[in-house]
RNA sequence: UCCCCAGUAGCUCAAUAGGCAGAGCGGGUGACUGUUAAUCACUAGGUUCGCGGUUCAAGUCCGUGCUGGGGAGCCA
């Protein structure tokens, strides 16, 4: 007989005579004469009950089966004569696939510490909590495909290794096949030159709006930088769209819609999951998502920003002049406590922006956006490209870029270069914004940070 | 990388002023004919993170290292 998924049984419509369903023993109850079996198979959150009455061979079974023990339950689907759940399986049969041994298997029935289950990131998959993570996380992955889908956008599959240090967006791991201690130079090495994991597709990215009209590339980048908070790790999945013939107010346009659909297909395709969020993690997470799904986000040039913050009378441990970087007490302030909803701040300073921005005609400022949202800060830092090849040679000489290391990207601004934007957004802060997951490495299989390789 | 906090049973934690190492859950054994983190009874379980020091005596105080957490920087 051919298995039945966990979520198929517990969605039936009608009794079922015959069903046969597989999973992992969340906990087993026994009475006299029968024992309850609960199961989850991964498929979605609830468990299945199954009643199974005891004979010589089945108490045989049922001996070795416990918590987190593999087993396949034949019978039939009934309704439950017991309170809290409509279905339950009548067992017949129970056939042990895999035992676990309950001296040493570390998944209790009751909750654990976040911080615990991340020592055992290879069983945390099996609970509650993160068997919701990873099914919201693959959900959200195929909600992103399918906004830029509908869109008309192409996914575009940029390189993870990269020749050069674009962007030059914090220290990069270097990629080698020299053998370790080798002191060979880089022209021995595989490429002939120095290569590195990539930390953006943007650049790569760029080429492709300029000749598809819009893209998104959707893949794994990597910092090497040394920083331990809840927000960052050294490997992640970034969402950088480009869009051609498209400016600033296009870039912030799309990602308000971006985050807006992404937020309502999980709510619609993802409720139960959802609800053990709103119920054990956050108690705020729905009014928080109501509020991303349903108020458009602020917009705020940075000099406004300043404004502000200058005018607030909220203690900063950083003084706020224009022309410093925001700081994350200056953004947290502005979307948590000013506005508290998602804030645009753009037109920033040229001096605290990459090459690439788009120069504005103040000559101060270039077309950047950065969205703050409350708790996790910045979700989407983008801009408006710069398509003028002098200006952009000129803003490269400034910053001391070789501008050799750049030719196939400058090409672009030489031949039929045309006004272009876009940005990236970290997958996982998205991830973290609807579940209300306050640590970067809850939301990912194996989290990869500082001095963490153990999976 | 910097600042702050913590580390005691498998897990979550307690231990008065420096004076006998504790509880709940989990595990094991048994009871119970409809349980829902089942319940009830009994039971086993410890290098108090490592190293060094102070003291008659250290889980507790001092130094140092490691690990984890929070905050900052950097960023997505």
């Amino acid at each position: 007989m051919k298995r039945t998924k966990i979520k198929q049984a517990l969605n039936a419509v009608s009794p079922m005579d015959d069903i046969l369903v597989k999973g992992w023993v969340r906990t087993k109850r026994d009475s006299k004469g029968f024992s309850f079996v609960e199961l989850n198979d991964g498929s979605c959150l609830g468990n299945i009950q199954a009643v199974v009455d005891h004979t010589p061979e089945i108490e045989a079974v049922l001996a070795r089966v416990g918590t987190g023990a593999s087993v396949a339950v034949a019978g039939a689907l009934v309704e439950s004569p017991g309170k809290g759940q409509k279905w339950e399986i009548r067992g017949r049969s129970i056939e042990l696939i895999g035992e676990a041994d309950q001296e040493t298997f570390p998944l209790q029935k009751k909750r654990h510490s976040d911080e615990f289950l991340r020592t055992i990131a290879h069983l945390r998959p099996r609970t509650n909590k993160y068997g919701a993570v990873f099914r919201i996380r693959s959900e959200l992955a195929q909600a992103v495909h399918k906004f830029f889908a509908d869109k008309g956008f192409f996914y575009i599959h940029t390189p993870i290794i990269t020749g050069s240090d674009c962007e030059g967006a914090g220290e990069m791991f270097r990629v080698t096949s020299l053998p370790a201690g080798s002191s060979l130079p880089p022209e021995e090495d595989f490429f002939g030159k120095p290569s590195q994991l990539t930390v953006s597709g943007q650049l790569n990215a760029e080429m492709f709006a300029l000749s598809l009209g819009d893209c998104y590339t959707f893949g794994p980048t990597f910092r090497a930088e040394n920083s331990n908070t809840p927000r960052h790790a050294a490997e992640f999945w970034m969402i950088e769209p480009e869009m051609a013939f498209a400016d600033l107010a296009d870039n912030m346009e799309l990602g308000e819609e971006m985050i807006k659909r992404l937020v309502g297909h999980i709510l619609e395709h993802c409720a139960a999951d959802v609800d053990l969020f709103a119920k054990w993690v956050d108690k705020d997470l729905m009014p928080t998502l109501e509020t991303l799904l349903n108020e458009p986000f602020v917009r705020l040039s940075y000099t406004e920003a300043v404004d502000i913050l200058k005018k607030t009378k909220h203690p900063f441990d950083y003084p706020v002049e224009w022309g410093i970087d925001l700081q994350t007490e200056h953004e947290r302030f502005l979307c948590e406590e000013q506005f508290k909803k998602p804030v645009y701040v753009y037109d920033y300073p040229k001096t605290i922006k990459p090459f690439y921005m788009r120069l504005n005609d103040d000559d101060k400022t270039v077309a950047a956006m950065d969205c703050l949202v409350p708790r996790i800060g910045e979700i989407i830092g983008g801009s408006q490209r710069e398509e003028r090849l002098d200006v952009l040679t000129a803003r490269m000489d400034e910053m001391k870029l070789n501008k050799d290391d750049y030719w196939w990207y400058l090409d672009s601004r030489r031949f039929g270069t045309a006004p272009h934007a876009g940005f990236g957004m970290g997958f996982e802060r998205m991830l973290m914004l609807v579940t209300g997951v306050a640590n970067i490495r809850d939301v990912m299989p194996f989290p990869r940070t500082p001095n963490s390789l153990e999976f």
